[in-house]
DNA sequence: CTAGGATCCTGTCAGC
DNA sequence: TGCTGACAGGATCCTA
């Protein structure tokens, strides 16, 4: 699911709708998708939205702050007098709430927050705000495209030299936000094989790599991200928003934007992995 | 330390 | 139709 720029959408969208608002009541309907104790955030104010990686945080008025992670299939639905939903895309969207894979409600002043998570891997936690950056998770975090130097990346993929890039990549230790989509779409736009091994990637590949990795991730944060938002009509859900950018993924047995090649689907790094055997050929020297 | 695989969980889809 | 296995936009844990 949610990536960097599908969260960096939801970040922005929910703000205009949850901002300055109060947390009414929280109700917790699986007791794994929800840490610490709900009574301690009630009535507080959410004064701010901040995102790291793939986390989103929101900071309340009483030294609190809300982690959530969306993992694979995690969604967030305000349903107020608009509905802004955004995440793992579903039929969820538009559906009545709560429903089976509500995890988690939050009553503010003018809706509803809906916290929507087929698989439950995601979770929403209680932290101290000043502890927010030595979260177990937050702490590891490795820097985004945007604040990293190609000599940077290059020095860690020496470190890894003999996974493949792929894997590396998706390392969010390594460098931050990647994920499958942007992953392979990053490889594309930088006609890198999948499997080739870290170590066998130049420094110009690698400045090439983390190039398109931001412009990969810019151009679906300015689409609204690969997810849906501000549905109101059920026939809107079937729509697949990814097929607006992606060159691969999702993508097999279509040609390749570049040379026509049919693209082909392959376990990576245990991850399915879309690639263009012709402009992204492996590598043998390593 | 790195590298690879299993695992958490629910749902859907292809193949028999 | 019913069953089965594979797979899924993530991250962690376990093992070698």
């Amino acid at each position: 699911m949610p990536e960097l720029p599908e969260v960096e959408t939801i970040r922005r969208g929910l703000k205009d709708f949850i901002l300055e608002k109060r947390i009414k009541k929280i109700e917790v309907y699986c007791n794994k998708s929800f840490q610490g104790d709900p009574t301690t955030v009630e009535s507080a104010k959410i004064i701010n939205l901040r995102r790291f990686g793939k986390a989103l945080i929101i900071d309340l008025d009483n030294e609190k702050s809300l982690m959530i992670h969306l993992r694979m299939t995690g969604q967030l639905i305000y349903d107020g007098k608009e509905r802004y939903a955004a995440g793992h895309p579903s039929d969820n969207f538009t559906a009545k709430l709560p429903n089976k894979q509500t995890r988690v409600t939050l009553t503010l002043d003018n809706g509803t927050l809906y916290f929507n998570d087929q698989r439950k891997f995601g979770f929403i936690k209680i932290i101290e705000t000043k502890n927010v950056k030595n979260d177990s998770f937050i702490k590891k975090l490795a820097k985004e495209p945007w604040d990293m130097t190609a000599p940077e990346l290059y020095e860690k993929l020496q470190k890894h030299k003999n996974s493949a890039i792929k894997a590396v990549i998706l390392d969010q230790s390594i460098i931050c936000g990647l994920g499958n989509i942007y992953a392979d779409e990053s490889l594309f736009s930088s006609k890198i094989n999948p499997e080739r091994k870290a170590g066998s990637i130049t420094f110009d590949e690698t400045n090439l790599l983390l190039n398109s990795a931001k412009a990969v991730m810019e151009k679906s944060i300015a689409s609204g991200g690969s997810t849906m938002k501000n549905y109101v009509k059920a026939d809107g859900t079937k729509g697949d928003y990814l097929d607006l950018f992606a060159q691969v993924f999702h993508k097999e047995g279509q040609p390749c934007p570049r040379c026509g090649t049919k693209i082909i689907k392959k376990k990576v790094a245990g991850r399915g992995t879309h690639y263009c055997p012709h402009c992204q050929k492996e590598v043998k020297n390593d």
